[in-house]
DNA sequence: CAATAATTTGACCAACTGGTCAAAGGCAGG
DNA sequence: CCTGCCTTTGACCAGTTGGTCAAATTATTG
């Protein structure tokens, strides 16, 4: 799994072949097919595995909890993966470039579902005088955006930042962006 | 050029085929290949010309004139490109995620001296108070997330969003989230 | 130890891939 | 009409790809 985690995530699906995934793991084409009946299997696997924890982050925001801070932990928890899951987020990406074949019902289904509940949540904080009136869904898509960025494009981030560390800074930056606008 | 620009920016250079392309371009194979030398040098002359474009609208971010404005121009115009040219930037952030290995010199290089430049004029305008302190490149960085987030993840917009038109209500929420942050 | 099951491998295959090439069309100017 | 040049094509090729299979190897168990 870590082998084709490793190889999908960058080449994407059709970019990648077995052989790579079969080295990577350091076994034999064959034997890789003993343990995953296809090559679509393993890819499989791996969104499945990966879908399991990424909309966590989201499901953990609290509806009682003070608006500002919720959000704010949320997008830091979402940064978090990005600095030490960055595969998992290029896998992700990759998958979704490519119009997202395999897991469009999911996106459509589970992840609305569970984006509209926090839309409902936010919507509140905001009738309620909490936080600045806000779209809640493009919200949360600038918090993707914002943190998923720092994995996806690390190569541009480091290739302008040179020697430094792109998550100095980067936490900081998100929360003033967030608390600029949510801040009542 | 337009066959295949839409063939890579969706399944990436090793995951499209020339036969696909030729399809696309409504050409024979061998008759695609006589025009361009090779498969690279299609993709080649698709990055190059991307290139061109793709620096101008930071260029065109002006020192003298007012702070908020002129970032909150060049993050419409960003905008704008991902509305009218999704498929360059897809073809954009494939090209980055699987590590750039054709246009690494070129992120290293002219890339970073121009962000390097438009860092300088940002500290200067917060130098003289009349934007909030903020860190340059990180600022740079949100403006390219929060705009090609609509591009690259269309699919996963429009999940979410149903039949509401992502472009109406981003615009906004870009404005509303960098004046936060920006305005003294 | 023997027998059974789980694992690993080399050899192989059909389909696909990027790319070549000689021959055939098509079309301008004379 | 002919000649010469640009364009298009079908046939083809060598290398790669996902996947199979029988045989060999290595545990495991009674």
């Amino acid at each position: 799994m870590d082998a084709g985690l490793a190889v999908f995530s960058q080449f994407g699906f059709r970019g990648s072949t077995l052989d790579q995934v079969a080295d990577a793991a350091g076994l034999s084409k064959p034997n890789l097919l003993y343990y995953f009946r296809s090559k679509d299997a393993i890819y499989t696997a791996l969104l499945a595995k990966l879908l399991e924890n990424w909309l966590e982050p989201l499901r953990e925001l609290r509806a009682d909890g003070d608006p500002v801070e919720e959000l704010l932990g949320y997008a830091k928890r979402k940064l978090d993966m990005s600095q030490h899951y960055p595969r998992e987020s290029r896998l992700f990406a990759n998958e979704i470039i490519q119009g997202a074949p395999r897991i469009g019902d999911v996106l459509r289904g589970e992840l609305r579902e569970l984006v509209d509940e926090i839309s409902d949540v936010i919507n509140g904080w905001a009738a309620d005088g909490r936080i600045k009136p806000v779209d809640p869904r493009h919200l949360i898509f600038s918090i993707w955006a914002l943190t998923q960025h720092y994995a996806d494009f690390d190569v541009q981030v480091r290739a302008i930042l040179g020697d430094v560390d792109p998550f100095d800074g980067a936490g900081a930056h998100l929360e003033a962006m967030l608390r600029g606008l949510l801040t009542p």
